[in-house]
Parts: C-alpha cells; structure tokens; sequence
DNA sequence: ATGCCTTCGCCTCGAAGA
C-alpha cells in the first residue's frame, strides 16, 4: 500500500508528470496540492484512464486539493467543519476521504508569505482549526494518514541554510510550534523513522539555481497515527523528479505500508 | 539566499508562491 502527497503547481501544467509518476510508481493513492484549478476544468478523464478514481476540490489559480485512488473513495470531506457555510471564498486546502481503510487527510497549508504578517496570522490560525478537526472528525486509535505541503520545516535538518532561514517564513519557532502542535493530536512524521539525517529537501526555489544545488527545504510530510505507523516500512523522497524538465517546484514523498 | 522562476488569469502584466 503506497500514498504519495505531491505539490504539483498546477495539474494541468503538470499533467504528463503526473501521470508518467503513476505508470512508474503505481501508488495505491496520489494526494495532490496546488491544482489550481476549478472542478469544471480539472483533468479527470485522463487520470481515471490510467485506472484511477478521482476526488477534486479545487478554485480559480490558486490553492486546490485531490485525491486519486485505485481502489473505492469513500466519505469525502472538503475542508474544515467550521468553514462558513455555503462558502463561496473558503480556501478549498483540505479533502478527506477513506481509502482500504486508511482515514487520509490530503493538506496544503497556508503560506504565511511573511512572519508578522495578516497571512501569516492566517496561517497560525488554520493550523489550529486543523488540529480542532482532527480532535473532533477522527481518532488516532485507527489509521490515520495525514499528509501534504505543511509550508514547515519542522526543524534544522530539514533547511539547507539554517542560520540564514532561522525566524523566517516556513521556519519561524511559532510555525514550528503550530505543526507540532497539529502532530500532538497522534500523528509522527513517518520519513525520521527511516531516515534521520539532515539534508532531505521536498521543495526548491525555482530561481537562483537551488534545483541544480540542492539547496531545499523539507516542507511536505506524511504523518502516521501510531497503528498506521506500525505498518509504514519505509518513506520515499522522489528526488529524480526534481531535475526533469518542467517539474513542479516540490517532489513526490510516498509512504509504504504493510497490509494488515 | 526572498523571485533572476513559474503558474494562472484575464485581457500579454499582475498576483502569488515559499
């Protein structure tokens, strides 16, 4: 059983990516973040002929979430509880849905664009609605698999240049504090279980040749309650995707669990 | 190493990303 969270910067720039991605990697589910694009447009044909089934909630330009599956979907939630009702501008960042018995939970946090800043108030906020979402929609006695772009680096090893980014956007000690505290509901970051040395990056400035010199930063995670956790046996970082032509500014992170 | 890239939209430049 394999899950892969993705950033894709768009899906239907990225379209051939993702579905060259599938036929090599055959995941049981694809999260995906950042399609944006709206429902009517999103490229649901294509991606169901490659045997998969699709769930999408997505806006014009920015934000997005999906969820491909092989097997069945079931109980799909979009967004959070408390969103406003009827919420024509609700920032569409959260699907849920369960998948062989896994409860997922695809994410793509808010930026926070800079420290002090509304959005980034926004972003402290969300974070706490999120750990108020999981408390009250799920429990870490089952199989809990939440994943997605945290817009965190949860700690040093995780940033290229720790002295230069410390206090920043994406590794201020409140942002750090917000994500420990969504991972205190059950949940550990299943990658340090295999892999706890520094230097593991998931996303890279597009400009300034940080592809070309891995100079990243580790900001996408898949986080396992603890019986999921039992059964992840190992965490990839598809690291290959980064130096193709016309990737997304993220790679792939998947996550293998033993069946039961 | 803070956009020197990229995507999207709407009206080929601006906003946003991290």
């Amino acid at each position: 059983m394999k899950i892969t969270t993705w950033n894709v910067n768009g899906i239907r720039a990225r379209l051939t990516h993702v579905i060259d991605f599938l036929r090599e990697h055959q995941p049981d589910v694809l999260c995906l973040q950042e399609t944006k694009v709206t429902d009517d447009l999103f490229p649901r044909e294509p991606l169901e002929d490659e045997g998969y089934e699709v769930t999408f909630w997505g806006e014009k330009g920015y934000n997005g979430v999906a969820i491909l599956a092989a097997n069945a979907i079931e109980d799909v939630r979009r967004g959070f509880p408390d969103d406003p009702q009827g919420g024509k501008d609700v920032e569409r960042r959260a699907l849920a849905a369960t998948i062989d018995g896994f409860r997922i939970l695809d994410l793509y946090v808010v930026n926070g664009q800079e420290v002090g800043s509304d959005k980034y108030a926004h972003k402290l906020d969300w974070m706490r609605r999120l750990r108020s979402y999981l408390d009250a929609a799920f429990s870490a006695q089952d199989d809990v698999v939440v994943v997605g772009d945290f817009n965190v680096a949860l700690d040093d090893r995780d940033v290229h240049d720790p002295a230069w980014w410390r206090g920043k956007i994406l590794c201020s000690q409140p942002e750090r504090d917000a994500m420990r505290n969504v991972m205190a509901f059950g949940l550990e970051d299943s990658l340090r279980r295999f892999r706890p040395e520094a230097g593991i990056y998931t996303w890279w400035h597009y400009s300034g040749g940080a592809v070309q010199k891995d100079a990243g930063l580790r900001i996408d995670y898949v986080l396992s309650s603890p019986s999921a956790a039992a059964r992840c046996t190992d965490v990839i970082v598809h690291d290959d995707e980064r130096l193709k032509n016309g990737p997304s500014d993220h790679v792939p992170v998947t996550a293998v669990y033993r069946e039961r």
